[in-house]
DNA sequence: AGCGTGCACTAAACCGGTTTGCTAAATCGG
DNA sequence: CCGATTTAGCAAACCGGTTTAGTGCACGCT
C-alpha cells in the first residue's frame, strides 16, 4: 500500500462508483438543479452508501470561506474562562453565531504570541476582545487582512467597534460610594499585561480609572497610585490582590473593583480576614454578571449589557463579511448602577479616625 | 479587473519577487536546512517585506492536519456558556490545548443538527461533552472517522472516555441529607433533550439518579417520578423548575440538584419565595464550581475535578491524534461531598407533620 | 434540411500551499 | 585529478474539493 493516511472516501471515489465525473458529484450536493433529478438522487444515494463526507478543509480552500469566526483574546484560554464576564459575552456570541450558522473559533496567544495564533486560524473574521490600543500586536492582527470588530478595545476610527460608557459607569460607582460617606478607597484593576503607570487612556482600564478619579475628585478626594493595585480578572486574582493590599497596611473602607470577578475575590478575602461586608467594607464591582446577585452579600455593581455586546459584535462582523462593507461602525452601549447589599455607609469607627485627618466638619 | 477577491500575497508572489521557486519559499519557512542560509534569510526577508502570511487553510489541506480540536456540545453555545460547569471544563481544555499549541473550536448543533456541524468542522479530533449514549447523533459523530474522547458521555468500551463516579457522588449527597433527617425530597435534573422516563442508565443523569435513589432507599424512602423535575442546567432553568414544582404544591425539605447552576437557581427562587435556606430547605448541588463557595448561603455540593476533566480529555485526545494510538483508554475520576451552609437539619414543624405519616418512633 | 436552443454532463483549471524526485554544481576522499 | 557524495534548488504532482467553459445530443421551429 502507498501509505496509511486516511482511507477516507474522496469525491473521486464516489464519482467512479457512480460512473460520473467529479463535477457531477459536486453538483449533486451543491447545485442539484444542474443535474437530472434521478441522476442527482442516484449520486447522493451512492455517496451515502459509501459514507462520503466532503472534506471541510478542501471545501474552504476552493470556496474561499471558512464559515467560522474567531474570538480573539489577549489572555490564555484558561484564564479567560475563569472570568464569568467572558462566559456571558460568549453567550451572546454563540447566540448570534448559531443563528447564522457560523462556527466559533477561540483564539488566544500561541506560545505567547497572538499574531502567531491569528496566522494559524482559519476564519472569515475576528471579534477582538479587550485588545488595548497600545497592545503591540493589535497592528499585526489587523494585517491579517480579515474583517475585525473590536469589543472593549479602543480601536481606531476606521475599525468597527462595540463598547460601553465605561467612564460614566465608573463615575456612578465612585459617586455611589462617596454618597455613602466613604473617603478611603482602594481600586482593583484588571491587568492583562497592562502597565498601570500609563494605561491607554482610551482603553477600558483607562476609562474606568478616569471615571473613578472624576467621581472622587468631585468630593475632593485624591487617588494616589499606591491605592490602585491590579491583578488578573478572576476570583483568585481579586482575592490575592486585596489580600496583598491589606497585608501592606492599606485600610480602605471602600473598594472599587473593575470587574465582578475581582469583586467576588474581594468578598472571599474579606470573609477570610474577618472583615464584614458591608459593615466594615463596601465593595462595588463592574459588569453585573448573573452571579452578582447571588454572592454573599449580593454585589452592588455597574451593569453593562454583556450578552448584547457579544451578539452585536457578531452581527456587525457578519454584515462586514457578507456584504463586504467597509465596516467602521461604532456602537456605544450604556451602563447603570445596580445597588445591592455589598455597599453601605462608612463605618463609625473608621469615620472618626479618618475624619480627624481629612474632614473638619 | 478579473474579480475582487483578496489581493493577499501568495507564495508564488514571494517566489517571483525573490527569483526562486515556490518550493524554496516553502522551505525557507518550514525546512530551512534544505536551503543555503543566506538564501533562506533573503527569502524570509522579502516575504516579510511583502507582508506574506501563508494561508492556513491551504496549509491544512496539504499537510493533512488542522492544529485544532473541536469541543462538541449537544446544546447551543448560548446555553452552554450560561452553565459555569462548562466554563470550568473549558479552563482545563484551554490549559492543555494552549500547552501543545492546538486551537480550540466550539462545535454545537448547526440548525439543530450536531452531525451537520461536525461535518463542517475542520479539526483533528473531538472532545465530546455530555453526549448521552442514546443520543441519536452519537453514531454520526463517530462516523467522522476522527478521534474522539468522550467526557461524561456513556461511551462504548472502544471509545476513549473520561468521567467521574457520578453514582457514588449522588449517593453521598443523598446520604448527607438523609443523615440530617430529611424525608421529603425533590430532585432537579438537567435536561438536554432527555426523556426522564427512560434516561440512559449509563449516562450522567441516569447514574446520578441511581445514586440518589440508592441513598434514599437505604432509609426506606421512595422517590416517585413526580418528585423529579427537570430543566436546562442553568441558573434560570433551576430557578424556574423549582418555582414550578413549588407552584404545583410540592413541599420538599431537601433538594437534590444535579448541577450547581441548577442549585443556584433554587437558592434564588427560595429567596424570592421567602423560604429560608437552610432553615426551611436544604439544597445540595453537584460539581463544586468555583462560585459554589460564594453564593448565599455557600452551597453544599458534590465536588468533582472539572478542570482536570478538561485537561485530561485534551491530553488523551492529543495522544491519540499524535501517536495514532487506537485510544480506548478510560479514566475515572473521583468525587466527594463538600459540606457548606446550604444544608441543615430538617425543620421542626415539617418533621412533626411528616413524622406522623412515616415514622413511628 | 438547417438552425437555434436548452439540457445533461464533463475536462480541466483553480484554490494556495507542501512534498517528492530529480538535476546540476560544489565538495570530498584518495 | 577523477569518481563519489553532498548541497542547493527546481518542476511537477498532490491535497480534495469547486467552478468555468465547453461538448454532444435531442428537440422545436421554419
Amino acid at each position: 500500500m502507498t501509505r496509511g493516511r486516511t482511507n477516507r472516501i474522496r469525491i473521486a471515489d464516489v464519482a467512479e462508483a457512480a460512473g460520473v465525473s467529479k463535477t457531477s458529484v459536486s453538483f449533486a450536493f451543491n447545485n442539484p438543479d444542474r443535474l437530472a433529478d434521478d441522476t442527482a438522487i442516484r449520486i447522493r444515494d451512492i455517496a451515502q452508501r459509501l459514507g462520503y463526507r466532503p472534506d471541510p478543509v478542501a471545501r474552504m480552500l476552493s470556496q474561499g470561506r471558512t464559515g467560522a469566526i474567531g474570538i480573539l483574546t489577549p489572555q490564555p484560554l484558561s484564564v479567560v474562562f475563569s472570568n464569568p464576564f467572558f462566559g456571558a459575552l460568549c453567550e451572546g456570541v454563540g447566540l448570534a453565531a448559531d443563528e447564522s450558522g457560523f462556527g466559533v473559533y477561540l483564539i488566544s496567544p500561541l506560545h505567547g504570541s497572538l499574531a502567531r495564533a491569528v496566522g494559524r486560524a482559519s476564519v472569515d473574521g475576528f471579534v477582538a476582545i479587550g485588545l488595548a490600543g497600545d497592545h503591540p500586536e493589535i497592528e499585526q492582527v489587523r494585517q491579517s487582512g480579515l474583517p475585525i470588530v473590536f469589543v472593549d478595545s479602543a480601536a481606531g476610527p476606521d475599525d468597527a467597534s462595540i463598547d460601553v460608557d465605561d467612564r460614566a459607569g465608573a463615575l456612578a460607582a465612585a459617586e455611589h460610594l462617596v454618597g455613602l460617606g466613604h473617603r478611603e478607597f482602594l481600586v482593583l484593576a484588571m491587568e492583562p499585561a497592562m502597565r498601570l503607570e500609563h494605561p491607554d487612556p482610551e482603553g477600558v482600564i483607562g476609562q474606568r480609572l478616569a471615571g473613578y478619579r472624576q467621581g472622587l475628585a468631585a468630593a475632593g478626594i485624591q487617588l494616589p497610585n499606591d491605592r490602585i493595585v491590579s491583578g488578573p480578572s478572576t476570583v483568585a486574582g481579586g482575592s490575592e490582590a486585596f489580600r496583598r493590599a491589606w497585608g501592606e497596611g492599606l485600610r480602605p473602607t471602600a473598594v472599587l473593583a473593575m470587574s465582578d470577578a475581582i469583586a467576588f475575590g474581594v468578598l472571599r478575602a474579606a470573609d477570610d480576614l474577618g472583615i464584614n461586608v458591608p459593615g466594615a467594607l463596601s465593595v462595588v464591582g463592574f459588569d453585573d454578571v448573573d452571579m452578582a446577585a447571588f454572592v454573599n452579600p449580593p454585589l452592588t455593581t455597574i451593569h453593562q449589557p454583556v450578552r448584547r455586546k457579544g451578539e452585536e459584535a457578531v452581527r456587525l462582523l457578519l454584515s462586514v463579511i457578507e456584504l463586504r462593507a467597509t465596516g467602521s461602525e461604532h456602537r456605544h452601549l450604556h451602563t447603570h448602577l445596580v445597588s445591592r447589599a455589598s455597599t453601605g455607609p462608612v463605618p463609625r469607627a473608621t469615620r472618626e479616625v479618618n475624619g480627624a485627618d481629612t474632614v473638619t466638619v
